[in-house]
DNA sequence: ACAAAAACGGCAAAAACATGCAAAAACAAA
DNA sequence: TTTGTTTTTGCATGTTTTTGCCGTTTTTGT
């Protein structure tokens, strides 16, 4: 096997899997694990990879993984709030869980909107309050540490006798066969509570989120009505949530 | 798997859910924890995560926003804040209003106590969630912007059927006449309904607020148990307080 | 205050790496 | 073709990195 040769299946390997083992790379080509480290490191040079112990890794690996600055998905979130401010009409009663994308949308909502927000976490409440013009009511209860959010019987009896035209959730999961999942009980029935409290569901989350669930079910996808991601509502991976009935924006 | 791939593995886990465990990482990626906790160890250097006992925390889930700008008299109000404290006993269920005086008594409850504090005014509430041990139950309704705090008919529905022990009041005047009063009402109707849910009242205030009155009367100086001030307790500007049957400390 | 869980630090085995060297192969020029 | 030079490759050697283990210390929850 020539030279070129080698340096051209690495990378064709490294394309198909976007890491390559030097042992396996070895043992595959039939050269001696030296020759696979000098072809490594002089692909590497060339910058068509990037070399680490024990092999490399492809250069579309690293973007995605470590593209992220301080707060990660930033940018992502700052466009799915954007979206979901979009829905918020004037006057409407909002009823939002918790998450940093919820407190993103909080943060980017225009300073002339007048509408009601009704949230039990703390940080989304923070970012609610300091805003000029939206009236903002607290659902009280006891106060889950881990989440930051009120929990609690009364907290979901104070939601049941809401009537939002609105609820916005942030998601830790989201599947097509399972639709969104949570892992803390609590949290769960809560936004159980304010799925049926309110005219319409609006689903956010960041695309990597897509297709990954937990262990507790806090609804189906039929009760969702809105879905909105940071990618274009055409996009492939979106395409079977809207199949299963989901408006994707 | 590469070590790279592991901890790109970690912070893509960490941006999901935010938070990650040791033990989970180690048994999920097949290494043992000592891997797992070198790997968060490098990532937290490196400013990619915040490392805790057990496991990480993303970035995004710390900002928590303390501004810790000039608070008028600061220190006469950590000696207040000391006082009041002196008062909380373990399990014991606390009602607390608004204030700066009140916020810096949330800060420095002793890391320990176990108690259960109610309040509906956000930057108490933000003091206190960040304590490891006592529990926190906010009480909902809508938010006054000026105070910061939970007003209304159902804010005030629920702490009438609360039982509390102590309730601790920021004051903003007091007088021997007029007893407690304030401006707006609001937040007067919610004190009243404050005292009579708690067996004792605490009245904490600076000594510039003493003789001095507003609007809105709150409660008559029979209804305080006791009043805290950063003076000594037999300090002559007191003396009448103490005639008047009120315990200060 | 106590028991369990987690973190720390040192250790050692294994894997990966770097370096030098020599044989083999490829190349260039006579 | 022959000869000398350069490149490539595999191997031996010693070094570094990584990783799991273990005993001790710290932290945590009850």
């Amino acid at each position: 096997m020539l030279k070129k040769e080698r340096q051209a299946y690495i990378l064709h390997r490294l394309n198909l899997h976007n890491k390559v083992l030097s042992t396996k790379l070895g043992a595959d080509m039939k050269v001696s694990e030296d020759t696979v480290r000098r072809d490594l490191q002089e692909l590497a040079q060339a910058g068509k990879l990037i070399k680490v112990h024990g092999g490399a890794l492809s250069l579309a690996f690293n973007e995605v993984q470590f593209n992220s600055s301080t707060v990660y998905s930033q940018s992502q979130k700052a466009i799915i709030a954007q979206k979901a401010i979009g829905l918020i009409k004037e006057q409407m009663y909002v009823l939002t869980s918790g998450g940093t994308t919820i407190i993103e949308m909080a943060k980017q909502l225009p300073p002339h909107l007048k509408a009601t927000f009704i949230t039990g976490s703390i940080p989304v409440l923070n970012a609610y309050v300091s805003h000029p013009n939206i009236n903002v009511i607290v659902v009280g209860d006891r106060v889950n540490k881990e989440a930051r959010i009120t929990v609690g019987a009364s907290a979901i009896a104070r939601i049941r006798e809401v009537n939002a035209d609105l609820c916005i959730l942030g998601t830790n999961a989201i599947d097509l066969q399972r639709g969104i999942t949570d892992s803390d009980w609590e949290v769960v029935e809560l936004k159980k509570a304010m799925i049926a409290a309110a005219a319409k569901t609006v689903c956010l989350t960041i695309a990597e989120k897509l297709n990954s669930f937990e262990a507790l079910q806090v609804c189906g996808l039929k009760q969702i009505d809105y879905l909105i991601t940071e990618l274009d509502p055409g996009d492939k991976l979106l395409r079977p949530y809207v199949k299963a009935g989901v408006t994707v924006l």
